[in-house]
DNA sequence: CGAAGGGTTTAAAGCGCTTTAGCCGTGCGG
DNA sequence: CCGCACGGCTAAAGCGCTTTAAACCCTTCG
């Protein structure tokens, strides 16, 4: 088998030096039009690839961004999706590393830091602030998804509050007045779209009651049972996320509970989930692809300019109106 | 703000040579315990952390394998994560690109390439046969989850026809006779899941329907409401996949069909999905992680090992008994 | 006709780590 | 005593690429 053919190979094959050859290959301005041709078809000849071990540790700028990714949670790996087009959109390449339970988060944003990436996106993070902000001395950083005050670290989120105020108008708009927020839990987030869902409530002179839920169906599914043995049902519910949604229908449906006749349900993330075809579930959209734009953004302004002073991006989220939500009866 | 401390700065301040801290950090037998000790130290206190690209080019070996990842695909991202864990087992570190819009499936495996991982591991590959066996001659290459004769590249893989087969079993042995298979479309594997359904039937002396499926819910719940629309319902519906179970489920819940009361689900694949407390889908385990292991198995026995010749695993598939399922009325 | 100037090319010095050959001193047997 | 083996350490040569300063070759101009 033979060895992988290295830049030299390339210089001999074409006549020139290596210095040329890299000049060529990364398109830089200098060589001539002929030397050009000469080394492309010399690389094509031999099928080169560079190594990129090589090429990063050469290079001062790597231009590599880092990602952790926790594979098993759709919404971070969505946004991780987008981050990677963003990036690529700046002329970055983004480097993934899977958060599991061998390695967590900490550990990861270390490897990702021992490849030389030049910067860290970190997707709805869940180590405490100090530990981002000591992040943040090492290397630019940029928390996502979640809401926390820059320190030493850039922000970009999506307004919550707001959000959750956007379902109540919309549900008000329509006629409702009983309306119950199933809540997120414990998670910073999800004390944003409560305050967000009684704030609304207040503004339109209703008054607002909050279950508590969680992050997946199974509690949004808990708390629809809770709604069915009382006596008689809100109007509308609003999930803190679209898991928790999906379990309030997944409950509703079975028991007979038509949506959106008999109950309106809302969500929350806009994730994939939510808009397939047989949900259809009207819910409020973090704007992702915005965000990991505005992400990129961040760390590139640092990286490329010279801002030093955290920022924090608040984006407004929009409601995304699909099937699950009507006029009252 | 300080440069990165490099192996020649924590040499120094121990007082030995770069060759001695490279040693003692990478637990190389060699250096005395007091040289040891005092690498340890001084690395400790600088807060020193190799580079790994660095690293990466000196090494002869990287003991890196790639892996692409399609982040919208749970089935696929669970299976990478998988993988992650058995690669860690053997001293392999994992390098994850992900699949965008931007960069298929061939550019991605060519930058893992390029990253210098020994091997790649292809989870469900979409790319032609041809282009399979090209890139085996390149490196040594795992597909994983697909059903293609091993040629320059090894198969791991699970047995769907019995995996289907088993399925049928028991439903039959729950009494079912009238047995409706929703296939997956076109994909190769679902040519063997509507094969082994047929077989399976046939061997109980039984007569099979299969309706035309897909790769997600919409699919399913296309082919429930064709069922819906009939004068009866078979008393059991095998899906491809289960995505396209949780299709039928949604079509059936709504119509008020109750499952499993009024009609059996067994779905196939075995992901977080099925899973959740809600769904509780009766379904087919691929066995994510002991693919995996068998994969990264076979990537080493042909990195550290001698072994050059094509190898084919094929694991037995089982099935895992939940909700969904129940003798029929 | 020599100096100046511009466009090309290249030699060579890294990038930060690994690895190998060889050095040095010690202790041992002959 | 000498030679030898051996444990412990280090100098130095890479790994394959980038980058910079300097060399080079023309052409142009005074």
């Amino acid at each position: 088998m033979h060895r992988r053919p290295r830049l030299e190979d390339v210089a001999a094959e074409a006549g020139v030096s290596t210095a040329s050859v890299s000049l060529v290959l990364r398109d830089v301005p200098g060589p001539s039009a002929h030397t050009r041709e000469r080394v492309l078809a010399a690389a094509e000849r031999l099928g080169y690839r560079a190594d990129r071990t090589a090429s990063l540790l050469a290079r001062r700028r790597t231009r590599l961004l880092g990602v952790p990714v926790l594979l098993r949670d759709a919404f971070r790996t969505e946004m991780a999706e987008e981050v990677q087009v963003a990036a690529d959109e700046r002329g970055y390449a983004v480097a993934l590393s899977a958060i599991t339970p061998v390695s967590d988060e900490a550990r990861v944003v270390d490897a990702l830091l021992d490849m030389r990436c030049e910067a860290v996106l970190l997707v709805a993070p869940e180590m405490p602030v100090a530990d981002l902000a000591a992040l943040g001395a090492r290397a630019p950083v940029v928390v996502v998804s979640r809401h926390v005050a820059p320190d030493g670290f850039d922000v970009v989120r999506v307004a919550d509050e707001a959000g959750v105020g956007e379902s109540v108008d919309h549900l008000v708009g329509l006629g409702h007045r009983r309306i119950v927020h199933v809540d997120g839990g414990e998670a910073a987030m999800a004390a944003d779209r409560r305050a967000g869902f009684l704030d609304a409530l207040r503004r339109h002179g209703l008054d607002g009651r909050v279950l508590p839920g969680g992050p997946v169906e199974a509690a949004g599914a808990a708390a629809a049972r809770v709604l069915l043995a009382e006596p008689d049902l809100p109007t509308a519910v609003i999930a803190a996320n679209d898991r928790c949604a999906i379990g309030l229908l997944d409950v509703f449906l079975r028991a007979g509970v038509r949506v959106p006749e008999d109950v309106s349900v809302i969500g929350y993330d806009d994730g994939e989930l939510a808009r397939l075809a047989h949900i259809d579930l009207t819910t409020v959209s973090q704007e992702a692809a915005e965000q990991a734009r505005q992400a990129v953004t961040a760390a590139v302004e640092r990286l490329d300019g010279d801002r030093t002073d955290p920022v924090e991006v608040v984006l407004t989220p929009h409601l995304v109106v699909r099937g699950t939500t009507a006029p009252p009866r």
